[in-house]
DNA sequence: CTGAAAGCGCTTACAG
DNA sequence: CTGAAAGCGCTTACAG
């Protein structure tokens, strides 16, 4: 190691270089008012020759501000562990930026329970917020959110699902359309010419909204773009609860005995697979999202592919978002898709997004 | 933004309590020598109590170290771009690392030419380096370099391909045999029965190494185990050029016609994908690599899969382990497989490792 | 073995 | 509009 030549440049440099005091040049960087026309070109002048970068360190040292944000986002379910990863994602960034001042407050609403969300909403408008990090599952109920966010100056981040023409700062997520034309491509080079495919939402009327058809929709253009003659089947259901989904499943199938591939549309998957135990064929099942119970059926070799989008990665990309935009370090774009990824009993291993 | 309460812990609080200088306190943290037992028990006790995280911002603001890495990678050539991406990653981690005073030194080397790579060991050697990121590409003169690294104390990641038993911070790459199970199961989900499979390699006698073979074994091996009933063929070719590729490949699979499946075990499928654009019947294509000429191979569907191991974080990860051992900010694992990315036509898009 | 002082590269009141 | 001084939380000589 070697220590730095300290003569290199820095606002001390800057300062001497244009004969004004070093406070002046830290008002010219940072466009503070108070300056003379003249003064800040000259200053501006040397800053652009001397290619000059504020040191961040030293900046985030003596402004030692702080901040908080707020994350709203589903708590665990026993159902699906799904956004603990992003939890892990958020966890992860806020220990490395810890150090930097910021903090953050957890707020959890029930997937089930569009009044938990607004109750967790009340809360996060009377906490001393910064920013805030969400995932705006109720539609209507986010926008009562993120208007009074947008009108308390407060910037948000959408992870995980989007609500467009909003005034967030960014969405980091997947593309549901893109991710439905994926698992048609996967399915396309499986399927023989004779089976017979099932799209399988499975849902309660709460979620049944554009997240699942917008894959289906993904899905179902694949095939038409690229003439695929297999016949494809919707099977809507709206209970959640193993006996309802086998009763239905069991019903539809009988009635499709060409039936070889299933597509379901969300993590809910591994209940099909379940169901599917005692199944007399062997069905090709794809589905969504790397959480436990999935990661289960792709060692039973039930489940065939899992399409993931990176949880973690959303969480900890969120969380970095707002930090750059509270610190004035640059705002990510608007709109973040992730990575679209595929996983097999023979890559989960690997997979640590 | 709220500004942080000063009366928090720091090294100047601990001094306080413990009744020393801030400097004894620093020494302390760092276990440097020169403090009596009965005062290092005192400040640590606090520290402990306290639970007490040096500011690394301050910490790195007051030490300004300046530490240059070595970075000793094969140049992209006008056959691949697959260097670039790591070198992106690289780059992309130095960005970060600069303000904390992080340079990195460039070493090109030729993977045609062992003596490129001889020669720029040379000049590693001769110039004054903290830690040496490289990709291992041939195996002795790797050896002769490492060997002299440890010698002089300097510590060094392995990127890309590992060489095991030697005194390096990390490994950071694919794990090759697994990523040919997953080759393997992709295709054998795809094949029909009847259908021939074979295995190319494709690489001149310098290359021709445990790499290739590791993927083929691990093929094999997955094929072997599920009891799958395909013939497997395996087809070397020791020249890359597009004529040698062609005859060979012709050959071969006029004395094998039902083979339909075609599992390239390097970058090099393109070239295949390229002398087939007239075979009179479809192939199934998988091969390696995130590179442009085989992304636009799966843009035309000549190439169905690519299997990819995130060049970019590979380069970005070798440089942060680096960092954070030369910084005494912890070790990384010795071995850190990338994740088997699987990459098609639908979701190449948003691929960014 | 220990302490006091200067300094890292910035920002923040405060004074003029 | 501008400058001088103090401070962010550490580390580094230097002195004793």
């Amino acid at each position: 190691m070697k220590e730095s030549n300290s003569n290199s440049t820095g606002v001390k440099e800057i300062a001497r270089l244009a004969n004004v005091s070093i406070g002046t040049v830290d008002r010219v960087i940072h466009n503070r008012k108070g300056v003379s026309d003249e003064t800040r070109k000259k200053v501006n002048a040397i800053i652009e020759e001397l290619n000059f970068r504020p040191n961040k360190m030293a900046s985030l040292l003596a402004r030692r501000d702080q901040v908080n944000i707020g994350v709203l986002i589903p708590k665990t379910s026993s159902e699906t562990n799904y956004w603990s990863y992003p939890l892990v994602g958020i966890t992860q960034a806020v220990d490395e930026l810890k150090q930097f001042g910021v903090s953050v407050t957890h707020f959890f609403y029930d997937l089930d329970s569009k009044n938990s969300f607004t109750t967790a909403s009340e809360q996060i408008l009377a906490a001393d917020l910064q920013g805030v990090l969400l995932a705006p599952s109720f539609i209507e109920e986010s926008l009562m959110l993120t208007k009074k966010l947008t009108e308390a100056n407060i910037p948000f981040v959408f992870i995980n699902s989007d609500l467009p023409r909003q005034e967030s700062l960014s969405y980091i997520g997947p593309d549901l359309f893109q991710s439905g034309r994926l698992a048609a491509q996967i399915i396309s080079m499986m399927a023989r010419e004779a089976d017979d495919i099932f799209i399988v939402n499975i849902s309660t009327e709460l979620e049944l909204d554009h997240h699942l058809l917008r894959k289906e929709q993904g899905f179902r253009k694949y095939f038409e773009e690229h003439n695929i003659a297999n016949t494809i089947l919707t099977l809507n259901i709206n209970h959640t609860d193993n006996q309802s989904v086998k009763k239905q499943l069991s019903k539809a199938l009988a009635s499709a005995p060409n039936a070889r591939v299933l597509f379901v549309t969300n993590s809910r998957v591994n209940v099909v697979a379940r169901v599917l135990a005692d199944h007399p064929q062997k069905l090709i099942l794809i589905g969504y999202d790397f959480i436990e119970e999935n990661i289960r059926c792709l060692e039973n070799e039930s489940i065939s592919f899992i399409i993931s989008q990176r949880p973690k990665e959303q969480g900890y990309q969120g969380i970095m978002a707002l930090y750059k935009h509270l610190f004035g370090l640059g705002d990510a774009e608007r709109t973040n898709y992730m990575p679209i990824d595929i996983i097999t009993k023979e890559n989960f291993h690997y997979y640590k997004n």
